[in-house]
DNA sequence: TGGTACATGTAACATGTTACATGATTAG
DNA sequence: CTAATCATGTAACATGTTACATGTACCA
């Protein structure tokens, strides 16, 4: 028995403490809460819910308007998230496009890798300024487990930008350390 | 025709550009080059020259030793590659299992915690000082496109070892704000 | 000449993504 | 009442990972 929970149904586990929830709760759950850095589609939640109730890992309700059933987390789902939880975290993944893009850069002309580069740096700031409106409007009392993977995102957005700002004139031409 | 690539099919080729290579010597160019923000892995890389072949954009040599058989880029690759690398780069990816297990860290004991996050902040400081090594080995006049790869991974650990020294003792029994 | 590490792959599987289908609710 | 959007899912596919098989070189 107990198969080896995935860190997505894992996470879902994880948000049924708090109460019986749809596909569509977890998912909206999930992306507030962790998705700055682990994504997951509608299709995954879907396909994992469906392998935890086979599982026994959680418990569909009947189903409501639009055929929606919200699963509740059994006894069994309880002690396979802490089973999970105990283990050692998995080194983390970082698949970065734009980094290929530079790092290719030479077979690309200028004025094109300094329009990319521009425009995911705009992406950037918007996120950081989203993640420290966010931060700003938290409570002082906030769940600190939770502020620190807010943190994170900051500092890493400001990371990346710092980055954008340092690249020298050969790889940005519009750039070059005038930016941060 | 034309199949679209994907990134990693696109890097071997990149690689490529370089001259003939067996499967093994992309691997090795891979990770040192870019395996700080792409992973990939043997099976990957064999796969995906197989289909690179398929579909004319590499051509194999003949078999030598051990069924070792070298890559060259043919002209269609080189357009295929051309045409991927015109391409807006995806968004970045990032799962990191350890703030998962942060984020649900009120079901795990503190001490456990505290473990694990020690554990995760040694890689890191081991990765940023290989990183800087690499960096201060490098010579003055280095490809600045490699060099901005680099630099990324550098600026990136220095930001996860400022998130982990700024850990609230609620979240990092062991830690608090001393450290960086 | 026998063992170990290197190199090349294949197969099976798990995970993640995209495209699609369909019913419910809401706005006009 | 109709169109647009929301919510729930399924199916097909692409990618990534793990486990295994095999041959070759090198070293004791």
């Amino acid at each position: 028995m107990a198969r080896q929970l995935n860190a997505t149904a894992a996470s879902l586990l994880g948000f049924l403490h708090e109460g019986p929830m749809s596909g569509w709760d977890l998912l909206q759950t999930a992306q507030e809460r962790i998705g700055g850095f682990w994504s997951l589609t509608p299709s995954q939640v879907y396909r994992e819910l469906a392998r935890l109730a086979d599982d026994g890992y959680a418990e569909a309700g009947a189903p409501g308007p639009r055929a929606r059933r919200v699963f509740a987390l059994t006894d069994d789902g309880r002690a396979a998230f802490r089973s999970w939880l105990q283990g050692e975290p998995a080194a983390e993944q970082i698949r970065y496009p734009l980094l290929l893009t530079v790092a290719f850069g030479r077979h690309l002309p200028a004025d094109r890798r300094a329009a990319i580069l521009a425009s995911h740096r705009a992406t950037h700031e918007a996120r950081l300024a989203e993640y420290e409106e966010t931060q700003r409007a938290a409570p002082a009392d906030a769940d600190a487990f939770a502020t620190a993977g807010l943190d994170f995102g900051i500092r890493y957005e400001r990371a990346v930008l710092d980055w954008f700002a340092h690249l020298p004139p050969e790889v940005d031409a519009a750039g070059g350390t005038g930016g941060g």
